[in-house]
Parts: structure tokens; sequence; C-alpha cells
DNA sequence: CTATTTTGTCCGGATACCGAATATAATACA
DNA sequence: TGTATTATATTCGGTATCCGGACAAAATAG
């Protein structure tokens, strides 16, 4: 249990006003205090050490408010984008993507490497990551000495708070200490997150989410993963573990346990083709559900069903996940949105009709398409909260293992 | 977004210290400075303000770390039990039970109701609590104006910001302001509470929870609730909501749309007949289950049957709910565990077969039979958590309303 | 060019935390 | 019995924080 001295209010303080500045662009000391319930005083006091720290900018145009408005004009504030460089990854079955972000979180430079990494050994991984960030870094005009940090974004169940990736589906080991094994390859500090938790960050900075502190987000990619954001913070599970989606028993009755994964899974949906079959080659491209698509639309009657099938499945699994958290919106993402209209209505048509009815109004779904970038992204946004130093980490400490000192 | 000032610095601090001397029962002033990593001379400033108000008392005995110990002393501090009294009740179908607790959560004086309120309009139940309540009062010898707050465990949703009742299987109308109409009759700040909610944190205090900030509960009884301990808080749901396990889809493939309370619920488990076949007297005595157990020992087939798909469910509902929180321990409460032998088995195997192999040494399972007077007991605890006045109410803010003065 | 208006900063007061010194209340021992 | 020792609790002084009110600053209105 934290104890409470006047450094954890200056820093609870400090980041209400950052946060504040991050969100509502370029805004004026007044309105900081009106929004943060901060005296004006205070207000100033911690801007002057943000602006000391160069951290955040002036600027004195952009008062919108009234043309013509009387009095001193204010001085507008807005993050310093320079003050600090993240790096981003997003780590697929077949693909990666790398972006280095400034410290307002937009993008300076992206990679995208269409590589298939599935099962191969974490040397082989770790080593296409670390080149991709180099390579990322250098197209930037950066050298990796000007990154402070970089998150990874992973599939599968990964331990925030130790950077452990406790099991991927793209990794054949289990239990791999990936933070330790980047941070000693880049003498940068590098944090591993699920990316489920990087994409729903995403949202929240930028996406579908930007108006709620509360709301949850599914991904259905190669893996199925869940991001519950409470009250403005990632829910972690007890322990910083991620949550997976695709480990949920669905069905009782059935001869055999069936998890969600092998009825909405990439595997599933694509049936068992995908590595030497017809989708081979679009699925290394990361085209296999929009292939999908096309042969849907032409009937093809085997994709119909594992369409139907995984739609039905998503719906009753999102419905019993706003059972159980109640948020005021679900956003739903990933590459199987791909599979397209019919995918989509059945998972819709599913959800309501599995949906309590005394629940019914709480929540509504929004799809969205999300590039691959925007993960990457997150991932660069969950490295630049850990910048933020926000102090009330309810869940999970900051994890960010120090680099190797020489 | 809560600003942080000297006032709420002293209020965490002071709850830190009040909740630090609950728990390690009488407790000197140097020892809850080691565990609340307070400095001695804060600990002292706050203790002295809580003896100043009598929220706690000190004695002169009870120094037990070393018979011949040198120096001067400690004095031990402690909860003063008279700070305040609160009343605890829970409902449920076929019963109510009411107690009265101190400040300590001690149970002063208990009122057990049998009586079916099932269905009841909600006038009448309203008037058979506030008789209990006032009736559990005078038995504790004390007066309601005595009485600092009323919680009331209810079965099914109930929106604990609001104190409204969403849904009930023993109320018959949506929606009621339930909170509003005891504070009303009682002139009592009253709040409502899912029942859920108050047996975890009953088991949080006193029961198998004690040494545990993060664990989940799952109640089996006429409804199935849930609730989630986290972080040492009741994670509600966005909106304050209380969760309904009922309400979980089991099932796909299925020709019909199968809910949990289908599977498991009371009605599910003994049949049809509650109403007026051979369960009905036993039912309306509470013992509905204990009967159910005789008879399935006795090799009753249709029991039988019904016992091992309701374990097989709940025990899949688990493994999803321990898939999502990832909590270190699960603790299973409620009237259908007086099914036995039979149902706690199937319930177990069900769940470790489909639990994933990544996290199945994440959780243990705990069965316990919780008597009802102890889920009265933790709706006593979720009114003494508000006299706490716990600051950093993550989920909820505290709801009370207050008595309409006059 | 002055009055007005709004914004931002400086000053004094209150509060809280903490470390060091001091007071307190017991035992150990000559 | 009286003094030294020891561990606990309180007091004192220092520092950091927030806030309200007075003051300085920078624009427009007339």
């Amino acid at each position: 249990m934290k104890t409470a001295d006047p450094e954890l209010m200056r820093a609870i303080n400090r980041f209400t006003v950052l946060d504040t500045i991050r969100r509502h662009g370029p805004i004026s000391r007044v309105e900081i205090s009106e929004r943060s319930q901060l005296s004006t005083t205070t207000v100033s006091a911690i801007t002057g050490s943000l602006l000391d720290d160069g951290l955040i900018l002036t600027r004195h145009e952009g008062d919108i408010r009234n043309a013509a408005a009387r009095g001193r004009p204010r001085v507008m504030l807005e993050l310093n984008p320079d003050a600090a460089r993240v790096v981003g990854a997003k780590i697929a079955a077949n693909h990666m993507v790398f972006v280095v972000s400034n410290f307002c979180g937009e993008v300076i430079s992206t990679l995208s490497l269409p590589i298939r990494v599935n099962r191969q050994p974490i040397g082989v991984i770790a080593d296409l990551v670390e080149d991709g960030i180099r390579r990322c870094v250098v197209d930037a005009g950066l050298g990796l000495q000007e990154i402070s940090t970089v998150c990874i974004g992973f599939p599968g169940v990964v331990e925030h708070r130790t950077g452990r990736v406790r099991s991927s589906p793209i990794v054949s080991e289990p239990d791999i200490d990936f933070a330790r094994e980047m941070t000693d390859r880049l003498n940068v500090a590098t944090i591993v997150e699920s990316d489920a938790h990087a994409i729903t960050l995403a949202h929240h900075w930028f996406g579908k989410g930007r108006d709620l502190d509360d709301m949850v987000l599914v991904s259905l990619e190669h893996s199925l993963g869940l991001g519950v954001l409470h009250g403005g913070q990632l829910f972690r599970g007890a322990g910083g573990l991620s949550h997976n989606l695709g480990d949920l028993m669905m069905g009782i009755g059935l001869p055999e346990t069936v998890r969600l994964s092998a009825l909405a899974g990439e595997a599933a949906i694509l049936g068992e083709q995908t590595q030497q079959g017809r989708f081979a080659d679009a699925v290394r491209l990361g085209r296999g559900m929009a292939l999908a698509e096309t042969l849907i639309a032409a009937e093809d009657n085997a994709l119909i069903v594992a369409a139907t099938r995984a739609g039905e499945a998503v719906g009753i699994a999102v419905a019993n996940i706003v059972t159980l958290f109640g948020p005021p919106r679900v956003i739903i993402v990933g590459s199987s949105l791909s599979l397209g209209e019919l995918f989509l209505k059945t998972l819709s048509d599913s959800y309501r009709s599995a949906i309590p009815s005394s629940i019914r109004e709480i929540a509504e779904l929004v799809f969205d398409p999300s590039p691959d970038e925007m993960w990457a992204q997150g991932a660069a946004v969950v490295a630049l909260c850990e910048l933020y130093e926000s102090p009330w980490g309810t869940t999970g400490p900051a994890p960010a293992p120090q680099p190797a000192s020489g």
C-alpha cells in the first residue's frame, strides 16, 4: 500500500496537468485549472516545472476563444514533441511493424516487415526485432541512444510487470524473458506488453475510445485478445497478466472441450490449409482474411460456415464480457474484421441475442479496422505512459528493466 | 479525476493507519509505522486524531513480543468496538438475515427470518426488511438512532452507486430505488449492494480471503453472483453495476441460447417442482439443496444428472473467470454447495479440464459453506467500509443517501 | 493615451510529512 | 535502593505542497 507524502501529491498533480495538456491540445493555464480543479497558482507552478524540464512548450498564438477578446491573451501550452522518442512494435505471426514516435505519440517513422516468424526459435525472433528496431530508428534520423523506451506488443499471454511472455502462438518456448533479452541487446529500457493492451491504449489516445475512460476492446487476430480500460487505466489481471480470450471455454454439452480459439482463431476460420493450401500465400502476406472475404462473396460454402460459426462464437463471448465488465463501449479490432459483412453481421446478431435484456442498452459495439501501424503506435503509447510516470499504477508498477550500465 | 491536496493525503494515510489497526489487532505505533511505511511521527499524529475521535482505544497490556522486554513498553492500539454500529442484511428468496455489528464488524445481534419473499411486491418486501432491521436493532439493545449506516445485500444486479436494484430474482418490478426507499423508512443512511459483493468483503475481512488483496468469489445461490477483489477493493464494473454470473452464455452450437442460470440455478437443479413438488417444503425452509443431497445419495437419477450438469457448467464458468481475471484464489460459496460431494467433485474436475494449461497453477479453488449470517455480516462490512471513508474509491464513491432531515 | 479586462505570478498562511532531539516508562544491575 | 540502559512516543524545526488574495502584465475599448 502506497504511502502518501508531498512527493506523491506533486506526482499526481503533475501527471494530471501533463495528461490534460496532452489530451486537450494547446491549452491555457486557466483552462487547465478549470479542468483539473487545481488552483491557478498550482497550475502555474507545475507548468513552470514542466517547462523547465522541457516537456511542454509555450505558444503565443491560437487563442481561439474569441477574436475580440479583452484582457491579457492566454499563453497556450502543448507537449514538446521532441521531449522524448520511443519505439513501439507489433509482432504478429506473419509480419512485424515498428514505429518511432515522439513525445506526443505521433509517428515519426514506420517500418513494416512482412516476415513470418511463426514458431521460429526465440533467438531468431529477437534478431529480427532488433534489426527492425535499429532500422526504424535510423529511418527516423535518430540514434538508438536518443530512444527513451521501447515497447514491444506481443500476442498471447504477457506478464507486463516482469516483461515475460508466458505463452504466445508465435513462440515455441514457454516463459521467455523477452524484456530482459531486448534490453540487453539494445541497451535501451524495453518493456513487453500484450498486443491487445497496446491497441487498447492506442484507441484511448487516438482512436474510438478517446472520449471514454471505461471501455473494453476485443482483438481478433491470429490469437484473440482482450483489453479492459478502467478509470483511464489498463486493468491487468492480478499479477499483471494479460488476458487470453482464445482460452475461453465455449460450449457445454459438446463432446469435447471447445475453446474460442478453436472457433474464431485464424486457423479455425481459414481451415487447416493455411500452411500449404490455397491460403498459404495470402496468409503469408497477411491477406488471408481478405481473400476469404472474396471467396465468401463467391459463395464458398466451407468458408461461409466457418465465418458464421466464428461470428456466433465471438458474439457470445463479447456478450459474456459485457456481462462481467459492463463497459459503455466495446471496440472490436483485428484482421478478422476483413472477413467482411457476413462475419460482422453474424457477430452483431449473435451478440444481440446473447446479451441479457437487463443490460441490453449498456454497451455499444464499434468495429474498427485498426491498421497494423496503429498497434505499434499503441505499443509506443504504452512506453509513453511509463514516461509520464502515472503515479497511480493500480495494477502494475513501472516495469522497464534498466539497461545494463556499460 | 481527483485532485491531490493535503486533505486527501491525510485521508489516505489516516485510512491506512485505521485499516492497519483493524487488520492487525492490537498493534503498537512502531509496528504500524513499519507496516505502513509512515514515520513514527506521522503515525503518532494520526493515532492521536483517531483517539480524539474515539475510533480507537489504547490498551496497556498484551505486548507479547518478549516477556523480558527492555525499554518503554509498547502501547497497543485497537479499534473501538463502540465507535459505531451498523446493520447488515441479506435478502434471499426464502429467508432474510439481519445483523447488527460493532465498529470491528463483530456481530452483536442476529435475526433470521425464514420468510419467502419471492416475487412479492416491493412494498411488502420493504415492510419485512424494515421490521427485521428494527427488531434486530432492538435485540442488540440499541435504538435506530444509534445506527450509523445500513447496508442491504440483494441478489441480482445492483447498482451500488445509486442503490438501485436493476433486476433481481426476488423482485418483480425492475429498477427499484431500494436505497432511497429504506433510507426514508428508517431515517438512517442505507446503501444497497449485491449480496455477492457483501460475502466477498466478509471473506476478505474474516474468512478465506483474509491474506489476499486479489481474489474472486463465486456465489451459487438462487441466483449466481460474482465478486472481484482487486487491490483490496471491490472491482465494480463500469457504472458500479454488480455482475450477474447467471446471465453468462454457456454453449454454442446448442439449439437454443443457454445461460448458466438455466444449468446451475436453484430451479435448474431442483427441477420444476420447487413450487409444488417434493421440494416445496424444503425449499421454503432453505434446505432444498440439503434434501437434494440425501436424494442423490439415494441415487435419485434426475437429481444426479442435474447436479452433474450444474457442476460441469460452473466449473467451466469459473475457468473462464480465471482466464479473464487471473486471481490467485477463487472462493466458491452459496447454498448449492450443500448438494454435496458429487457436485463439488464434478465442479472441480470440470474446472481442471477447462482451465488452460498455461495458467493451471495460478488459482486455487476453495469451497466454503458460509452460513447466512456471514452474508449479512458482509453487508455490515460494506457499511463499515463507507464509514472508514476509503478515499480511493476507484469504482464508486460513497453513495449513502442522507436521510431526510426531519 | 487611459480605463478595463483577463491572465499569470508572487507572497503569506495553513497543513502535512519527515528527521533529530527530547521526554517517557519500563528493565538490568551494582 | 538508585543509576544505567533500552525501546517507545512526543515535540521541535525544516521542507514541500496547496491555496487565496494581492499584484504585475498584456492585450482591447474608447
